[in-house]
RNA sequence: GGUGAGAUACUCAAGUGGCCAACGAGGGCAGACUGUAAAUCUGCUGGUUUUUACCUUCGAAGGUUCGAAUCCUUCUCUCACCA
């Protein structure tokens, strides 16, 4: 029993830090029957939840069938320095009520994976604002520059001349003060987060709470690009919220090799089932594209449901396969006599005339499934189904 | 506080008085080929129905000049060394 939990807990995982304490709680369970903390912090600014947050979210709900209770760290507070990544400054604070409407939305979207009984939504601010200016000197004073600086984004800048302003340091101090404050005894998050997961370990010991917490660490998706981590910022994510169509698109067009990363970070198949699809693809017996298929059939499946993960396949191969019109497209409608350019911008086909002139030019353009080349041309009463590309559509009446 | 260096389009980065809407690379978009895949090849990548033209853009504001991304002044920001 313990075994077999312990196995399905380290599918997929990157690293363990401390997998002694981690059995000792499952144990604690099995035997009995204790509960325990499972700690994820998210950032309150983006609430749109991808894929890659999923791969945490389901190792925590996994969790959450062995007794772990969820602690969804919102980090309202942190949010206001915004991780060290070198891009961003510090950034506004949130107002309350933008924080309410946020956590709101990560609620909806998070219960579609974690069991909302076996879970704890928290606010950082709240216990962080206790701490006042001087409980937040004796923070600072736990840790010290040279150690701060062996964090791998700050020594790459720190050497390579770029800013750190001091506000900086203070965040993951502050991530791992929230691990003091509520008592975490596993805490979960990317392998990019190991140096602030590593923290809370420091400062609970520091603060003497009587535990540490273990660390379990995921690797961060590949975004749609196959290179770079899922992030909204580069727009290379699908989202959990995303349409059934977009969705079932968006997993298709990933690369033949990056499927079978989505497969053991996404699928619910076995180790073994996957190992066979691979192996049936290798010698031919079965196309890639079906397989890529399946994938997005169960992860849309899980988002939308059954219904709506057929109607996706299908809408799919319509568009794509057969190079018909999709159902839905977005209709407008424009006074009199038209120029094309004019009227793919205002169809938000393109974002500038100048653009769409490029397109036609490039053979890009077509109006009612045949390319144009005119420049000039004007549209006249009527109604036109406009194509931009392969996949941008509108539906223009003109009056 | 002192000294020096720097800020160019989505990112990196050339350009140091007119040939500059600004080399090149990455990214993005489109076309061919495909499985809407990847790889590859090609074109485009500030705006405007005067499109071998016009307008706006090289950190900000002024100035010199027939003409400035380029020269001068002030300011803002960044970095290095020294304190």
């Amino acid at each position: 029993m313990l075994e077999t939990a312990l196995n399905e807990i380290k599918r997929g995982v990157s690293e363990i830090i401390d997998e002694k304490r981690i059995i000792e709680l499952l144990k604690n369970y099995f035997e009995k029957g204790e509960n325990y903390f499972v700690k994820a912090g998210f950032d309150p600014t983006a609430p749109d939840l991808h894929l890659g947050h999923t791969v945490l979210l389901q190792k925590m709900s996994l969790f959450q069938k062995y007794g772990g209770i969820v602690q969804f760290i919102i980090g309202d507070f942190t949010g206001m320095i915004g991780d060290p990544t070198g891009k961003n400054e510090t950034r506004k604070k949130l107002d309350r009520e933008t924080v309410v409407k946020n956590a709101k939305s990560y609620e909806e979207q998070v219960f579609k994976i974690l069991d909302p009984k076996k879970t704890k939504i928290l606010f950082n601010s709240s216990w962080i604002e206790k701490l006042g200016s001087s409980g937040m000197l004796e923070l600072t004073t736990t840790f010290s520059v040279a150690r701060m600086l062996e964090r791998e984004d700050f020594e790459k800048r720190y050497k390579s001349g770029a800013t750190i302003s001091i506000s900086e340091f203070l965040y993951p101090l502050l991530q791992g003060y929230d691990s003091v404050a509520i008592k975490s005894d596993i805490e979960m998050g990317g392998t990019d987060q190991k140096f602030n997961l590593l923290m809370g370990r420091h400062l609970q010991r520091s603060y003497g709470i009587g535990k540490e917490q273990a660390v379990i660490m995921m690797p961060l998706l590949e975004g749609l690009d196959g290179v770079n981590k899922m992030s909204k910022s580069l727009g290379n994510y699908i989202g959990v919220t995303d349409e059934p169509n977009d969705m079932f698109g968006k997993i298709l067009s990933i690369s033949d090799e990056l499927m079978w990363r989505y497969y053991e970070l996404l699928s619910s198949l076995t180790i073994a089932q996957i190992e066979s699809l691979k192996q049936k693809v290798n010698d031919g017996s079965i196309h890639p594209k079906v397989t890529k298929e399946d994938l997005a059939l169960e992860i849309v499946k899980r988002y939308h449901g059954d219904e709506s993960a057929r109607k996706a396949k299908e809408e799919f191969d319509k568009v794509h396969s057969k190079n018909q019109i999709p159902t839905d497209i977005p209709e407008f409608e424009l006074e009199g006599s038209i120029w094309i350019a004019q009227a793919l911008v205002d169809c938000k086909l393109e974002s500038s005339t100048s653009q769409a002139r490029r397109d036609i030019k490039q053979n890009a353009v077509s109006i009612d499934q045949n390319k144009i080349s005119d420049q000039q041309l004007q549209l006249k009463i009527g109604e036109y189904i406009l194509q931009v590309g392969k996949r941008k559509f509108a539906r223009l009446k003109v009056k």
